[in-house]
DNA sequence: ATAACCGAAGTGAGCGTTAACATCACTCGG
DNA sequence: CCGAGTGATGTTAACGCTCACTTCGGTTAT
């Protein structure tokens, strides 16, 4: 069945169709400047040789650029996965390809290891500068090819304008929002199981999760106390969190994500303290399982797919120079309140 | 800083160094017929440059091939981001390059659109074949480049034996183990959730979760209920279970996947109905947020991350030829008993 | 001393496409 | 009825790299 032949080229194309490579260039591009007999006649050998375009030549030889490479440090996570499938849907549809390189932090990369990945110079570049290794990453980049790169990451409304390579929320203001809703609710304090930080320290951005809440706690002449850490996994976060739920005065922790919720949620039941009769959960993200764990996560939205889909505008942007930059349009991060949240029990 | 000249390219190199572009080409792919003096020649101008070689023109010229291209349906399901994972992670430590476009079953694309989708024809391919967009651009593939092709897959280890493109693990034996274990704890029958079929029937393949649950109520004598299809989304489990989790004769049900577990979790408590008192409920997939619902999900372990680097490793296989054919190396599916599942309750 | 050999390097021809320019047959206005 | 347009096509030169040869100076065997 399989032909083990070589592919057709637009050579074996034009042979067979009478007219020369370049006539079969312009049918499979779509130029007007093709009689309508000629086109017939070509598409009709392409379809008897069942000639594919190859876009490797293409793009070498000056095509306009048709790939993105997305750098991300990890795909299980639903941000930045739902950022992914933003944008590949949004590439799909221009018919551009999508790479992907994984920045494992095991193998501890140079700057050099992180270009390296990039199939060809100037390659069109999007980082989920989340984390430590993004935004390595994006600083190398920022270095090497900053006309082609762009990250996204937690940054406020003015960040994100003052800066032409950069899209994402305001995760600051969101976190912000979810600790003030804790402390209406009469909630004297709110602790915090933080994910890793991607500067090494907390209050590193305006924009970080840790940020927002200690932010309002201040604001609120109430006591900050140290945010903590916790790995991205539910494993991690389990073990983070013991302390937390086994001091009987902590009534409130606002998570990193919902997967430190999800631990915090088991860890907290494991102690015997009863969500949130005993304990306020608060998560972020709104993972699609959040709205089914018994009870119910209260979480942070954010739509993270509109993200994606708003970084390859941006990337298409800068590297094509033609349509002018996209505005930011995805939904800001909105808090669901769910089961998990509700007022401290009276002090007795 | 970012000079936005041209990338350096071979020639440039080699006219620094004073040799020709076919020693540059040397000097970067390590061939030993070069002097020391003149490898370092060539070496202190590419760092100088910053030269960076393309992989696409490699490619072109007939270098070795050193992409993948990931046909898939849905990344958010645990399953394909993890085998996804296997395979970018042993993809880039032989430097391949990863790409990956999704089979959005919204958009019904014809033959010819699945094998657009590769960068050039005879692209090396690996598919998610566990759903129906899946199967169909098995089946295209398999037409078209079957030589540099592999698919990801229920099947049996007899079906894996006699096929050259085929990897995975065998789902039917699973599944049927879960069931015998749910009937050895006293349940008459055994429901169950089941995920979208990949043929469009229950019972296309041997290896199928369906399968294998059916075949063992059969076995034992028992009746068979209808499986009660659902949809790959929390949401949609949640809508299709209701009749099942309202019925109290049903005891233990078994879902296709963990999402589909946590929906029926969901679905039993606002329902009434203790787990595992009045209902056992078992997953699949080991998803990581089993382990820490609540109670904490009995499920069916699955290796997929490793399965993603058996595909990735028959596929070099078959496309370079070179290495023997890689033999399958992961452990088989595993039944790791928490919370959701007991004895049924005795008769009143 | 001469032929045969070997390692180090260079030359030229593609790989499949597109961009830029050249050519050719018409058609049209004056 | 001829020069200028114009639309349809062909020609040539990249793009950045690898492959298959060729060349060249210095050994080694005879």
């Amino acid at each position: 069945m399989a032909q083990p032949k070589k592919a057709a080229s637009i050579w074996d194309v034009a042979r067979l169709a009478g007219v020369s490579h370049q006539t079969v260039s312009r049918v499979v591009n779509g130029s007007p400047r093709v009689a309508a007999a000629t086109r017939d006649k070509v598409l009709e050998a392409i379809a008897e040789l069942g000639y594919r375009p190859n876009r490797l030549a293409r793009s070498l030889a000056g095509g306009a650029v048709e790939s993105v490479t997305v750098l991300t440090a990890d795909t299980s996570l639903y941000g930045p996965e739902a950022a992914l499938r933003g944008i590949e849907k949004a590439a799909r549809s221009l018919d551009w390809s999508v790479q992907i390189s994984v920045l494992d932090p095991a193998d501890t990369h140079s700057d050099a290891d992180i270009v390296a990945r990039l199939p060809r110079a100037g390659e069109p570049t999007i980082i989920m500068a989340h984390d430590e290794p993004g935004m390595r990453a994006k600083q190398v980049l920022l270095d090497t090819q900053p006309q082609a790169m762009v990250a996204i990451g937690p940054y406020t409304a003015e960040e994100l304008a003052a800066s032409p390579w950069l899209v994402g929320m305001d995760d600051g203001k969101a976190a912000a929002e979810a600790t003030k809703y804790l402390l209406d609710l009469g909630h004297e304090t709110v602790h915090h199981l933080a994910i890793p930080t991607s500067t090494g320290t907390f209050g590193g951005g305006k924009a970080h999760r840790a940020d927002g809440w200690a932010r309002v706690l201040r604001d609120a002449g109430r006591e900050v106390p140290d945010p903590v850490p916790s790995g991205w996994t539910i494993a991690e976060a389990f073990k983070a969190v013991q302390p937390l739920v086994a001091d009987p005065s902590v009534t409130a922790i606002l998570c990193g994500n919902d997967n430190l919720a999800l631990a915090t949620m088991r860890a907290a039941h494991l102690a015997g303290r009863s969500v949130p009769g005993d304990l306020s959960i608060v998560g972020f993200d709104n993972t699609p399982f959040s709205a089914y764990t018994t009870p119910a996560l209260t979480t942070v939205n954010q739509d993270f797919e509109s993200v994606g889909r708003g970084a390859f505008e941006l990337l298409r942007h800068r590297v094509d120079g033609a349509n002018p930059r996209p505005k930011p349009s995805w939904p800001e991060p909105e808090l669901i309140v769910r089961e998990t949240s509700g007022p401290p029990r009276p002090r007795s």
